[in-house]
Formats: structure tokens, C-alpha cells, sequence
RNA sequence: GGGUAGUUACCAGAGUGGCCAAAUGGGGCAGACUGUAAAUCUGCUGGCUUACGCCUUCGGUGGUUCGAAUCCAUCACUACCCA
């Protein structure tokens, strides 16, 4: 994998540049649609690549590998084949898994020991383990196995946990270094900064994960219950360390607003389910702000979904229409709200990019936000 | 014409003397959602009130009772069965 910085503002950290893969390039700044269990939910392959304009998608270690298991993605020749993407993609490993389904799971220090959702079934996940089955899966970018800790956790548990993941990374590093692709392309690892909101942990955090050389660099445990402003903070003081000539990735984040500030705080590439799960539950993401769709005022609204959208569903269809595909519990409801947030998603960061590259990025942030605050 | 069952809030439907402004669904109205256990979850849904509380409701009318959606009488209507 290589990484070429093609602009970087004057003005501020933000940067534009381009990321080389065996599955095809992706420009960042960068939006990666989140596609847990191989599909980004109601959204076809041709819609994320025609319409969306999806560029790279993610899978997720702990789903795939509970179903449909790591032999049958073999069988299959890796995920790209099995779901018919041949884009690049990255599997996160189930470190925020780990996390949200806390309820039933035990962290020791061989791995994480966790029951599926699914049937009850236990499992254990050491950070070899999680390599292998990155390996099988075959995305283009593999992250590090690390614990995710909630954002309201107190130094103590911050530190331990932080230092946890980087025992982990240090196994990670290694298994992935004595392990080759099972497919014929290269794959490329990601290491995951903690150290919840304490800037000092964050320092050494980004210092430990720059140290091991990877492709490129994650920032995790963000958007996880603290301020915005804390992820802001955060991200800054991460950024300052992290090497600049290689991509720095925002795990799970976030709203327009928050990959905005933190593309102008050096951030490139981003995922998150907001925009499809959020789509599904009604709310659109415009320009001028949220909208949702089952509210009333919609009713008779037959204007388009979104005129200055730039999907086809936001001309092929009206907002009294789609209140009405939501209201009759239709399908075609789910898909329509989630092409056209992937698609704005997509534009919110292919603009960004340009406003990067012509040098006024920070004006146009600015206006954009201002848009944003204003609730349609 | 005879018989039987029934009539409860927007709809369906529980409740059959006080704990009932009335269960539960659905519908409706609004909100939440950030590396997806999420086509999910939460709140509200007679009126007035921030709340406490007060007022008006269970087909109509009249009655019994300290007290009625619940018991009695009667009228109206609905469904099914028999002629």
C-alpha cells in the first residue's frame, strides 16, 4: 500500500491525498461506509459503486467470522469475491465489539473470551487469532486487536487498557509479520491509538503505534459518550505525533460536523454507521441539516428529497413519497434514505477534498457547519 | 317474527362493584441513534395543568348503591342462528 500526500492546507492540518491499494485507489480525505457482515446494509454493490461512489468499505472480523465463518470465506477466496466488492476494503477486528457487546465478554491478557450474540456460543479472541482471521477474510486494510474503552473511564482504567492494546499491537505486529495474504494482493496493517481523553496517554499511545512503522494509523476509542469537543482535543494531540506521510483513520466517526473538524485537524479516512443505520431509522442528512422522515410535515411535500443532492434517489424521489415508504413499513424506504446519506457522505468528503486541494478549506468548513447547525 | 351474543378511547380488544382515565396490540405524534446484537429503542397519545391535582368518559335514558365501564330496567344499534 502506498500513500501519497497531494495537498496539504496552508491554513490548517487538513490534507488531500491519494491511497494506492492492490483493489484500486482511494482519494481522502475519505468516507468508508460501514458493512458489518459483508453487505452495507440495504445498499447494493452497483448502488455503492455507481451511484454512492463508494470507494472503500468495510467488513467486521467478530460478524464474519461467527457467520459465515472463516472456512467458508476461504472456500470462497476471501471476502471480495464472496460479496462481489472488487474495491478495496478494511475489516475492523472486533475490538469494538469487544466493547459494545461488554455484557458477555471476560478481557484477560492472552485475549478477549466472549460469547457469540448469535447462539451464546464461546469464543476467545487473541490478537494472533484476529490476524488470522483478517487474513482469511482478505480486506486490504486489517486493524490491530485493542480494547475500547467507554469514554467516561477514569485515568486508571484508561492507562491499563491502553497499555493492554499496545501488548496487544506488539503480538498483532508480529503474527502479521510471520503470516503472509491468502489471496495474491497485499494487505496492509493499522494500529489503533487509545488512551480515552487523557492527552497524556494519547501522546504516548500515538508514540507507541508510530513506533511499529505500519501503512498507516488508526485513532480509536472516540465518539464513545465524551464531549465533542474532548474528541477534538483528542485528535489534535494525536495528530501531532502520528507521521504525516502516511493515512490517519478516524475509527466510528461520525457526524458531518465531526469529519469535518477533524479532516481540518488532519484526518483522512473515516467510517461510521450513522448514516446507514440513522437512514434506516428516518433521518436524512442534508446541507441544510437533518430531516426526519416520518415526521408529519412532510406529508404533502412532493418537492424532491433533497435538491441539491447529487444521488439519483434525491430527484427520482419525493419526500412525501418516501414519508409514505416509511410510514407503510416498505423496504425500498431503508434503501432510498441509505443511498442518499452514503451519497452525501460521500460528496460531504469529496468536496472537502476539493476545498483542500483549491486552498479554501477552511472557509468553505466554516460555511458548511454554519448550513449544518440550521435544522431543516 | 323468534333466539343468542354483543356495543369500552383513532382502530382492535381486556376489564364484569371501589386498587379504572381504564391492560395489551395496532395506528398516530415526537425523540434517540457515532470502529452496527439496531428495518432498533424511548416517550407521549380524553380535557385543563410544569406538577400535584381537578374535570368529563366505557351505546342512550332511568334506577340500585356510600361508590357503577362493571348490577337492574328500558330503548337504540350490530353480528350470527332459526323461521
Amino acid at each position: 500500500m502506498q500513500f501519497t500526500l497531494q495537498h496539504t492546507d496552508p491554513k490548517s492540518n487538513a490534507r488531500a491525498g491519494r491511497l494506492t491499494t492492490d483493489h484500486g485507489e482511494i482519494l481522502t480525505p475519505i468516507f468508508m461506509p460501514v458493512g458489518t457482515a459483508g453487505s452495507v446494509k440495504a445498499v447494493h454493490q452497483h448502488e455503492l459503486r455507481d451511484d454512492i461512489k463508494a470507494q472503500i468499505i468495510l467488513g467486521n472480523t467478530y460478524h464474519l467470522y461467527l457467520r459465515p465463518g472463516i472456512e467458508m470465506l476461504e472456500q470462497a477466496g476471501g471476502l471480495h469475491k464472496f460479496n462481489g466488492w472488487e474495491r478495496p476494503m478494511l475489516t475492523d477486528s472486533g475490538g469494538f465489539q469487544v466493547f459494545s457487546l461488554s455484557g458477555q465478554r471476560k478481557l484477560k491478557e492472552e485475549g478477549a473470551y466472549f460469547r457469540s450474540h448469535i447462539d451464546g456460543s464461546k469464543h476467545l479472541f487473541t490478537p494472533e487469532r484476529v490476524m488470522d482471521i483478517q487474513r482469511s477474510i482478505g480486506a486490504d486494510i486489517i486493524m490491530a486487536f485493542d480494547e475500547c474503552p467507554p469514554g467516561d473511564s477514569d485515568y486508571r482504567y484508561a492507562k491499563n487498557s491502553m497499555e493492554l492494546t499496545h501488548r496487544w499491537l506488539d503480538r498483532c505486529v508480529a503474527r502479521f509479520a510471520e503470516t503472509e495474504p491468502k489471496y495474491g494482493y497485499e494487505q496492509s496493517l493499522f494500529p489503533i491509538v487509545q488512551g480515552c481523553t487523557y492527552p497524556d496517554l494519547r501522546r504516548q499511545s500515538a508514540e507507541y503505534a508510530a513506533s511499529k512503522a505500519c501503512a498507516g494509523n488508526a485513532i480509536g476509542g472516540l465518539a464513545v459518550g465524551e464531549p465533542a469537543e474532548k474528541m477534538y482535543e483528542m485528535i489534535e494531540v494525536v495528530n501531532e505525533i502520528l507521521p504525516a506521510d502516511k493515512p490517519r483513520y478516524l475509527m466510528g466517526v461520525g457526524t458531518p460536523q465531526n469529519i469535518l473538524e477533524a479532516i481540518e485537524r488532519g484526518v483522512d479516512m473515516f467510517d461510521c454507521v450513522m448514516p446507514t443505520r440513522n437512514g434506516r431509522n428516518a433521518m436524512l442528512f442534508t446541507w441544510q441539516g437533518t430531516m426526519n422522515m416520518k415526521n408529519r410535515k412532510w406529508a404533502n411535500d412532493f418537492s424532491p428529497l433533497d435538491e441539491q443532492g447529487t444521488s439519483y434517489v434525491d430527484s427520482a424521489y419525493s419526500k412525501a413519497y418516501l414519508r409514505h415508504l416509511f410510514h407503510a413499513n416498505e423496504f425500498l424506504a431503508l434503501q432510498i434514505a441509505s443511498i442518499h446519506n452514503l451519497a452525501f457522505y460521500l460528496e460531504l468528503v469529496t468536496r472537502a477534498r476539493r476545498h483542500i486541494i483549491e486552498g479554501d478549506f477552511s472557509e468553505w468548513k466554516a460555511s458548511v457547519i454554519r448550513q449544518l447547525g440550521e435544522r431543516r
